[in-house]
DNA sequence: TTGAAGTGTCGAAGCGCTTGAACTGCCGGT
DNA sequence: ACCGGCAGTTCAAGCGCTTCGACACTTCAA
């Protein structure tokens, strides 16, 4: 193993001066510098990790915390956790990864022993227990999620609501008048799941103000629920022509249902999906959708963990952010003008 | 922050008598132990984890290294991801992510620096360009996947050639004669992919010993592709009425083309897939699929590579391993016997 | 009774790096 | 001629832990 020591001599300068090439943090002469710099290639010197994060207190790593099961479709997860890891290489930093199945403990071992110097979070809820534990010890994070209170931390996630308000524009200028929204199962509701409620919440404010009818179901996304939901919508609202679907499992037995009950999509029928681009794409036909950038999402969230931990090195106090990530509308082939 | 120090000043014995304690190196009475405990807990210590990297020489980390874009299907990289985390916390590691865009230094990286004390590569070509590096630093590793030449290394992969017996049996034992092998696109059997090559060759040994006619065809995975093959498949062979697919995109449209066709599945042809049971599960019918445990394949590459940690740290020379787990075939609706 | 072996604890020397303080020239200003 | 200041470098003291060797004490066989 080559060490700090190994390239001082080999450069013929003392251990501190190579140090201070490598961080950067004092004058260092150009004849010196480039001879370190070369004995660095030369020995192939690679700072110990383990002694660089005792001396410095400072490990140059995240956690990141994954769920183990969630409402989230996974593909999105992977991508949060790939743009994580690479926004966090651009700072010098590597990410660990921490299931939750360590729950509380987990966030905690990972700060209190200086294994990580920040932490984020993903799919945080509403009143999520590892915020206080967060705050208690002082540990620098980013929630990829919005709680109730995000005293004290930053955080990130898409903006739900504007999502919502884009699907009943586009539905309201296309001339549809009566709407169902499909949601998620009636279970993420009740616990106040907060993407749920805003997106529903955006859509509402926004379908009111445009003067639309809406209904709102929610589904748990099988086939058999998804029947029932709109023989349900169908019977009361016979003249609904557009829909709003947020859950993943209810699209396409949507739209097998609507076409095998005589409707073509879109002639007769609208839908407008709430999900990833990858989703949208593979239905048939493909789907107008509103989605979220899942890697800036990642990108901003190490951002946030990397502007509070040098703040807070600093001897300062990191200030607290909120970022709403704007959704996009893409506008595929699954909505056209409302019927006459 | 709480240390070693203020711990064995609290229990009244020596700094490293705690070490003792705690890592259980060397007999300690009962009472020396049950104070030290105690004031483990109380003062709420947890020991450093750059001093203990630089101490012992061992991070407790181990790198995961994740391709970016693959053929993989998503979900299953992520459950293996997190079974490699579950199954490495239980040997009192945790797992660093390592993208594959910065290639070979990666994993230089992380190793030369300590940082991991052995790596798992997901996603391993058969002559893959990082098993030198990491012969070369004498790095532990355990690979998932199998390549060329794995001296030096251990490994773990799903029995492919297995996989692809078993559905040429399934098929034969139904009275199946005609079969069509629907895979990967050609460049994927170019480049030698070894589950493609090791699936096709399992499956025809298999096919041929028990009497099967068949056709090999790759496939893109588009709809237009699948279209095309199976065109083709069916102009050669009116008579076939078995397929086997691997190849994730092209089972929905294969599905489709068959019922457009005028074919029923399972009553005029029968299918069976290559394919994660999550996805068997989601179509209609449901497919019979032959599936390789992927949790497993996490866990194993863990215990691999801890067993070469320890191996080596006790100066012994690891092990070379090779497992292949075995595959399971589940058998769902869209497969029966064949048509007289 | 004595020595050998075993048990439980401690002291101290690092592990490889960072960093504040101190040092050395050298320059320009007075 | 002298001093202050500055750029460039070195010294040395840790960072918090592990672990080797030593020590004190007990036990047990000869």
């Amino acid at each position: 193993m080559v060490t700090l020591a190994d390239v001082a001599r080999h450069a013929g300068v003392s251990a501190s001066t190579v140090s201070y090439v490598l961080s950067g943090k004092r004058s260092i002469s150009q004849e010196t510098r480039r001879r370190v710099e070369e004995s660095v290639v030369e020995l192939g010197y690679h700072p110990n990790a383990g002694a660089r994060a005792l001396a410095a207190r400072r490990s140059h790593i995240i956690a990141l915390v994954v769920p183990l099961r969630s409402d989230v479709y996974v593909p999105i997860m992977m991508e949060i956790a790939i743009s994580v890891t690479m926004a966090a290489r651009q700072h010098g930093y590597d990410v660990l990864l921490i299931t939750n199945d360590e729950g509380v403990d987990g966030v905690r071992r990972v700060a209190a022993s200086g294994l990580a110097d920040g932490v984020i979070l993903m799919d945080v809820e509403l009143d999520d227990e590892r915020i206080p534990a967060l705050r208690a010890q002082g540990t620098q994070a980013s929630l990829i999620g919005l709680p109730d209170n995000a005293s004290g931390l930053s955080c990130v996630d898409h903006d739900f609501a504007a999502a919502g308000a884009m699907c009943a524009d586009h539905l309201a200028d296309l001339g549809h008048r009566e709407i169902a929204f499909i949601g998620y199962g009636a279970g993420v509701y009740q616990r106040h799941a907060g993407y749920a409620e805003r997106t529903l919440s955006g859509f509402r404010a926004r379908a009111d103000q445009r003067g639309l009818r809406f209904l709102h179901r929610s589904c748990e996304g099988t086939f058999e629920s998804t029947a029932g939901t709109l023989a349900r919508v169908l019977a009361d609202r016979p003249d609904t022509t557009g829909f709003v679907v947020q859950n993943e499992g209810a699209i396409g037995p949507l739209l097998n249902l609507l076409r095998s009950s005589g409707r073509t999509v879109p002639e007769d029928a609208s839908v407008v999906a709430l999900c990833p681009e990858q989703l949208a794409e593979q239905y048939s036909p493909r789907l107008t959708a509103v989605t979220g950038p899942t890697k800036e999402l990642g990108r901003v969230a190490v951002e946030q963990v990397m502007g509070r931990i040098t703040a807070a090195s600093r001897g300062g106090r990191p200030t607290d952010e909120l970022v709403l990530l704007d959704p996009v509308l893409t506008v595929r082939e699954s909505t056209g003008p409302a019927p006459r």
